[in-house]
DNA sequence: GCCGTTTTCGGCCCGACTGTTTTCAGTCG
């Protein structure tokens, strides 16, 4: 395994989000024991910073280097020693003998905070989710002062939440939902700016909730508006400027209101990341200014605010893109004039991952030609399934040849746009294609993906992978972890091993824009730039609609700090003919 | 507990909303 900070990244954050969950469960306890919050706050700074560390904790440590980690000091440093020789932090285990982990746990309950929790362990000796619920059930909480009955709903709500809770969403259900609110307020009187902000705008792969912002002037119709959507099972709070709601689908959706002025300001804060934002407070604050959600200010002066752009205006930086603002180098890469210049939709050129009803999509080939047409694409690639995926109703070589031949027939007729035959080739679980060199040499393109076998050792799907890789006619790897989000983690890889491979043998690296893979991710597309390695954003479209998820893959491969030069799709077809030849 | 071209000590972000109060504490982002 190299030292590579992407790659590690990727395959190795274990001890990066142990240490962080440490260090937040630290300062959850200190919050209940109502210690300084300034070193609680040290603490969440810490795992914040931790967790987004481009490479391994462990690799830092052994450079010596833990102190450059913005928040970390010689005592966090030392603790994070101790537990990468020790695997446990002293002050930790005298701390959670304190304080029952059943106790923590009922943090994650909303409306439920640290005093809350104290409060019940001390009055009740309440330490588990249902002790609570039991308790609130039977009206025993109220008997303390200062809870009553809402409080006490509020709590059950909370615990139902938790209990049902999927956790996260993934974007192809966030981003359009979004844009379905932001379309349904647009009308409301008064509103003049509506935006949707926080992880959603930097386009994260999934999302907590969704935050929409807006700019009106009659706060007021725009919150009854919001509360009276058809989406909203329940209303959680309703004020002057801010309301939350949760979705029948058990989604929150946060809105919040401001002031012309104050525009640009908000949309920054909201948008994140919490890294980022604090990245340029503390860069503020040495210029003398103070960064707030409602502006900037100088020596009590507001100087601007307005527009988003000022926020960073003020502190000399070129405008940074929401979708890289995670405190990732982008506010470096900014002062020294080196933001990439990111792939944009309409840089897209073609579509080279598609399914039709010769295998388990749903059009024809001619009505998906249409409907590739009709993107704006001017080329694109028909990849149906091959023969060993039965359920998918692969093609075999004779039908595959024969698709070829329509396709070659298609393109005759066809105008404003050229279709590539293709497949989408199974890799076998013995490492060979199902498909022969003598069929695949007939082929435009061919892409090779792992659909079975995903128990096998890492050795053995990383050897699968690379003799795929090794065909000359297999030009992408098609969506190359397998993960599928809230479902499936990925099949075990080395990566080292997959991205050498790719680069060796000129093998590109599917982004693949179906919202549950998402496959590469946005870390392992930046990896591929640094190696050399072209990615493809294909969207795997089985229907018309789904050729809409190209949007996802652009801002995976953003995320990715992706430039057009990076991506084959953005390339006219004889060039990316020409890139193909391996 | 961290940090320093104002500082090695004394700062460190705070406003909105709810539910309980009768002027405010707790939670959240």
């Amino acid at each position: 395994m190299g030292g590579d900070p992407y790659t590690q990244a990727l395959v190795n954050t274990v001890k990066n989000s142990e240490i962080s969950g440490l260090f937040n469960k630290i300062a959850d306890i200190l919050e209940i024991k109502n210690e300084n919050p300034f070193r609680i706050r040290a603490y969440r700074k810490a795992a914040l910073n931790i967790e987004g560390l481009p490479g391994d904790i462990e690799d830092v440590a052994l450079k010596g280097k833990l102190g450059d980690i913005p928040g970390i000091g010689k005592d966090l440093a030392g603790k994070i020693q101790e537990y990468l020789s020790t695997g446990k932090i002293n002050d930790y285990e005298k701390l959670r003998k304190e304080i029952p982990e059943g106790v923590l746990s009922l943090m994650n309950i909303p409306a439920i905070g640290p005093k809350k929790v104290w409060f019940f362990y001390k009055e009740l000796g309440i330490d588990s989710l249902e002790k609570l619920e039991e308790a609130a059930k039977e009206h025993r909480l109220q008997k303390l002062p200062g809870i009553r009955q809402k409080t006490e709903e509020n709590i059950l709500k909370g615990i139902g939440f938790v209990k049902r809770s999927k956790g996260r969403t993934h974007l192809g259900i966030a981003w359009p939902l979004a844009n379905a609110i932001v379309n349904a307020l647009e009308g409301v009187d008064g509103v003049k700016e509506l935006q949707a902000a926080g992880s959603l705008r930097r386009m994260k792969e999934t999302i907590g909730d969704i935050d929409i912002l807006v700019d009106s002037s009659k706060p007021d119709k725009v919150m009854d508006a919001f509360v009276s959507l058809p989406i909203v099972g329940e209303v959680l709070s309703k004020g002057a400027t801010k309301s939350s709601i949760r979705t029948k689908d058990g989604l929150q959706v946060d809105i919040r209101v401001v002031k012309s002025k104050s525009w640009g300001a908000a949309l920054a804060y909201f948008t994140g990341s919490k890294a980022h934002n604090i990245r340029l407070r503390e860069m503020a604050m040495k210029k003398g200014l103070k960064i707030s959600e409602y502006g900037v200010d100088k020596g009590g002066k507001r100087i601007a605010g307005k527009r988003e752009e000022e926020i960073y205006d003020v502190l000399g930086l070129p405008f940074i893109p929401p979708e890289i603002r995670e405190d990732t180098g982008e506010v470096e890469a900014s002062l020294e004039g080196k933001l990439p210049d990111l792939v944009e939709l309409k840089d897209i050129k073609g579509d080279f991952h598609l399914h039709t009803d010769w295998s388990d999509g749903v059009l024809s080939l001619k009505e998906m030609s249409e409907a590739v047409r009709e993107k704006g694409y001017s080329f694109a690639a028909i990849t149906d399934h091959t023969k060993s995926l039965v359920v998918a109703r692969g093609v075999d070589e004779k039908r595959l040849l024969e698709q070829n031949k329509e396709i070659k027939k298609l393109n005759k007729k066809l105008k404003g746009i050229k279709i590539i035959s293709g497949a989408e080739v199974n890799i076998m679980s013995d490492g060979t294609l199902d498909v022969s060199d003598k069929v695949l040499k007939e082929l435009d393109w061919a892409i090779a993906s792992i659909h079975s076998g995903f128990q096998q050792s890492k050795e053995k799907i990383t050897w699968r992978i690379l003799q795929a890789m090794k065909n000359p006619f297999i030009k992408a790897i098609a969506h190359p972890s397998g993960r599928l989000l809230g479902e499936r983690d990925a099949y075990e890889l080395d990566w080292d091993a997959v991205f050498n491979g790719a680069r060796q043998t000129g093998t590109a690296l599917e982004v693949n824009a179906y919202p549950q893979r998402l496959d590469i991710n946005d870390i392992a597309c930046r990896r591929a730039k640094e190696l050399g390695i072209k990615v493809v954003i294909n969207t795997d479209a089985h229907t018309r609609d789904q050729l809409n998820y190209m949007k996802l893959g652009v801002s995976v491969v953003r995320r990715g700090w992706l430039e057009p030069r990076d991506v084959l799709n953005t390339l006219p077809l004889e060039e990316f003919l020409k890139a193909l030849r391996k």
